[in-house]
DNA sequence: TGGAATGATGTCAGTGTCTGTCATCACCGT
DNA sequence: ACGGTGATGACAGACACTGACATCATTCCA
């Protein structure tokens, strides 16, 4: 017989979920969700730098994913070509969480502190795609910029995937959402030119 | 003789910037920000939210700039052109603050806590141009799209702008930014060219 | 075999953010 | 004068988070 409970983490993770999804972020306690892991406050915080991060440990992972397919995307393809590559590649990581995408979703948007967290988990992913890119010999501003249009994309297709009745997988969504950003970008009049126009 | 000082919300403000600037935003504390306003703590959070929220006064000012150029554009122009119309007006509102918007940056790039509040005020702006766009009769996706696109185009150009010895204004530097992303979403296999990275 | 090292957890005290509530007191209109 | 108003102070308290030390089953090794 051990001594602890296993998966301390992992239950400490369903206790956050079940409790903010019951009660909202907002208005429950670290103490509560320690309780329900049968676990102390204390040792919440050896796991989870803060009460939000509980609810952000898959985004390592997606971030490695992601910055792996655009590092090793052929040669041949340009910034963005890569970056579309790197997008497919994490359409698998969801397949068959999409209720666990949703419950997550629902309680992210629902409140402004995990909406700040989000964010900036966004942002730094951006921030490594970029980086993925200069690997690849791209300059600046180029890399910086297709990074950000990879984590818009994505955001845009996920938001698409969990919301309501929508049927498609997540890598055709966001296959799409980089079509349509193609049409903005390219929808300008002549007239409007970098050079003073 | 009035009571109380005057400026109670703008002495806050200078005292907050030259605190986060010779302490760092998580060594000071509010009581050190309140006692040097000459006020208490409890006051300070009667004139903002929280500790991070003294740095951000002037953001309901950007946004309201910004979404009213995007309505006011002329009807003929396109999403993206109502856009850069609107990063155009945004251009005077830093003519002359460049130092201000250079010390609270480096205040701000240096607290994972306030990139975060950063990164949703970016988040928010998004957002309202997305909508004023809606208002121009342009749907979904693109409308969101370009407001993404509106946000990234500014973020990248006022980190450009505040950055060390540059000296172009932050209007040019913003179309400069906007040709870019052009060439950035214009260089997959669809249509062609590698990028010159 | 027995004792020391290890590692996950508990306990406790303390700091700082933020909120609710009530008191204070100059100013203002009547 | 007098009561209303509005900005501020004073105070208590909840909660997030941290540092320091204690506990104790497991494991390692002489």
């Amino acid at each position: 017989m051990a001594r602890w409970q296993p998966d301390s983490r992992s239950r400490l993770e369903q206790a956050a979920l079940a409790l903010y999804g019951e009660r909202g972020f907002e208005e429950t306690t670290v103490a509560a969700i320690a309780e329900r892991a049968g676990l102390t406050e204390r040792t919440f915080f050896r796991y989870f730098s803060d009460k939000r991060e509980v609810l952000f440990g898959g985004s390592g992972q997606l971030q490695e994913l992601l910055v792996t397919a655009v590092v090793d995307a052929p040669a041949s393809a340009t910034p963005i070509d890569a970056v579309t590559v790197g997008l497919d590649a994490l359409g698998v990581l969801f397949v068959g969480r999409r209720d666990f995408a949703r419950q997550r979703q629902a309680i992210i948007v629902a409140s402004a502190e995990l909406r700040e967290r989000e964010l900036i988990k966004l942002a730094t992913l951006a921030a490594a795609v970029a980086d993925a890119l200069r690997r690849r010999e791209v300059g600046d501003p180029v890399a910086g910029l297709t990074g950000e249009v990879a984590v818009a994309v994505f955001k845009i297709a996920f938001e698409h995937w969990v919301a309501d009745d929508n049927t498609q997988d997540l890598s055709h969504l966001m296959r799409e959402a980089l079509a349509e950003l193609r049409s903005v970008t390219s929808g300008g009049s002549p007239s409007v030119r970098p050079s003073r126009g």
